[in-house]
RNA sequence: GCUCCCAUCGUCUAGCGGUUAGGACGCCGCCCUCUCAAGGCGGAAACAGGGGUUCAAAUCCCCUUGGGAGCACCA
């Protein structure tokens, strides 16, 4: 049997970072057994459907890279397969009219907490044959769910997991204007499907006996389930919007590699041995449902830094490159008036954790730095920088051969000549073109800067301190 | 309240009856060093508690405690 997983989202406005998992989990064991992944959209809900509220979904796959090999279905276009299904379990006796009011069945489910028992249908309408003479509204539909036995579920993750069918109430598969809602929806779909596998969160693992027992009305097998545990804040607590790091898309903005987000999702309640980084080929040949924790797990977002830092180190700079390009537009910087990008990547990598640092932590390439930092001036621009400004200045310009190894070898040989420490040289260069004590290797810097502009930044640096001087 | 699920360093985890309880992030120290990093080396840090079963329990069972989920004409 091939093997057919799906990722079925509400669209509720964005993609939730534990959905995006366990769509990763889903396209990985497709994947790995060269089988089918599907995307459907659960949008029987009509007011929270919006065009944009699929689309955040629909980017947010695209952005980690998670394609899919069919869909992207919409539970809202296949209304007449819902109303087949639904005669057909009315004709079958597996589902009955109810025509109670919502009044009373809040009254009834009020009652029932009451006096401490589990809120649920009473069955009132389930064997009644005429409509009551009291009816006022249109009435929902609801399933006959069995009263005796038990629906027993071999989890892949959670191992087995019983519901006796007395804890289940006759659930509305059909509202009253004849929508379908959501269990019924799932089961529909996921049959027709033909899912073979069922990943999901497990805030559906209490929906999955009564799934079952629909499943078996329809005369129809169950797929297996996997129902993976939760992802919690840094805190321990549930995740909301209002964290700012809910949607997959707010790690984007806050500077996160496609490439680090995915690796990070796929160790955050699976492990494979002591490995932490793996490239998808790697993911792909060693995910296995059985290594998935039982769980909850806790984003930690120092852990996704170190790895999002590794893969700016390790992925290819140009391609980093059109990462950082997009965070520099985002701070009103034109990413190509500036050094080339790869080679800005390649030397800002090793000492930033994030694009948005990157981003940043580079800003004096592209713009001359409005003002020193206080504490950095202090220490490095103080009259005994002029004479190394000057003559390290006097020294570059004479350089043909605007590389790093003669930069280098110009800083170091003018250190010598005036019997000074690297450190004395180059800080107050470092100072002068990036108006701060942080930059990479001095060498590196002025390469990527440029020589005209090194010199310039040098020449206004040696002005600072004279004008300084004199008004001291 | 009822039903279901969960429990190893701060965090992510390895472990699947016999280990000095391993790794990773973070943290601390040392080395390297033109700044910041990166890197190298070293260190502190965990089996929630209590009962069983067993020659032997982090591993199996039960209870307690603590988390979480579900109980809609939402998905």
């Amino acid at each position: 049997m091939t093997v057919k997983t799906r990722f079925a989202p509400s669209p509720t406005g964005y993609l939730h970072i534990g959905g995006a998992r366990t769509a990763l989990f889903s396209w990985l064991y497709a994947r790995r057994h060269g089988g089918s992944f599907v995307l459907r959209i659960e949008d029987t809900d009509q007011e929270r459907s919006t065009p944009e509220a699929i689309n955040a979904i629909l980017d947010g796959m695209a952005w980690l890279g998670l394609d899919y090999d069919e869909g992207p279905f919409y539970q809202s276009q296949r209304g007449e397969r819902y109303a087949e299904v639904i005669d057909q379990l009315l004709a079958s006796g597996h589902a009955y009219r109810c025509y109670c009011s919502k009044e009373r069945l809040d009254s009834l489910r009020e009652d029932q907490r009451a006096r401490k028992q589990k809120p649920g249908y009473d069955g009132r309408c389930r064997d009644i044959v005429e409509p009551p003479a009291d009816a006022e509204a249109e009435p929902v539909i609801r399933f006959r769910m069995p009263t005796e036995g038990a629906v027993h579920i071999d989890d892949r993750v959670r191992g087995h997991v019983s519901f006796q069918n007395s804890e289940l109430d006759d659930l509305i598969i059909a509202r009253a204007d004849g929508s379908p809602t959501y269990n019924l929806v799932v089961v529909v779909d996921d049959m027709d499907n033909g899912m073979t596998h069922v990943i999901r969160g497990d805030d559906h693992l209490n929906n999955t006996a009564r799934q079952v027992n629909i499943l078996r009305a329809l005369d129809v097998a169950p797929p297996s389930y996997a129902h993976v545990p939760m992802i919690l804040d840094e805190d321990g607590r549930k995740l909301s919007k209002r964290s700012g790091s809910a949607s997959v898309m707010d790690f984007r903005d806050q500077g996160y590699l496609p490439e680090a987000v995915v690796n990070y999702l796929v160790r955050l309640g699976w492990s494979h041995g002591d490995q932490e980084i793996f490239t998808p080929e790697e993911m792909i040949a060693n995910f296995d449902i059985d290594a998935i924790n039982q769980s909850a797990s806790s984003l930690n977002a120092s852990k996704l830094a170190w790895l999002n830092q590794n893969y700016m180190k390790t992925l290819e700079p140009a391609y980093v490159g059109e990462h950082l390009a997009w965070h520099l537009r985002q701070l009103g910087v034109d990413p190509d008036a500036g050094p080339s990008l790869a080679a800005l990547v390649a030397c800002q990598a090793e000492r930033t954790k994030t694009l948005v640092e990157m981003a940043h932590n580079s800003l004096f390439f592209y713009r001359a730095p409005s003002e020193y930092d206080d504490k950095a001036a202090r220490k490095n621009l103080k009259g005994d920088a002029t004479q190394a400004l000057a003559t390290v200045r006097e020294r570059l310009s004479g350089l043909d051969d605007w590389s790093v190894e003669a930069i280098h070898a110009t800083v170091q040989g003018t250190a010598e000549a005036l019997g000074l420490k690297m450190g004395k040289v180059a800080q107050p260069i470092r100072v002068a073109v990036s108006g701060g004590a942080v930059s990479p290797p001095i060498d590196s810097t002025l390469a990527l800067l440029g020589k005209e502009t090194s010199l310039a930044r040098i020449q206004a640096a040696e002005a600072w301190i004279a004008e300084n001087l004199s008004e001291a």
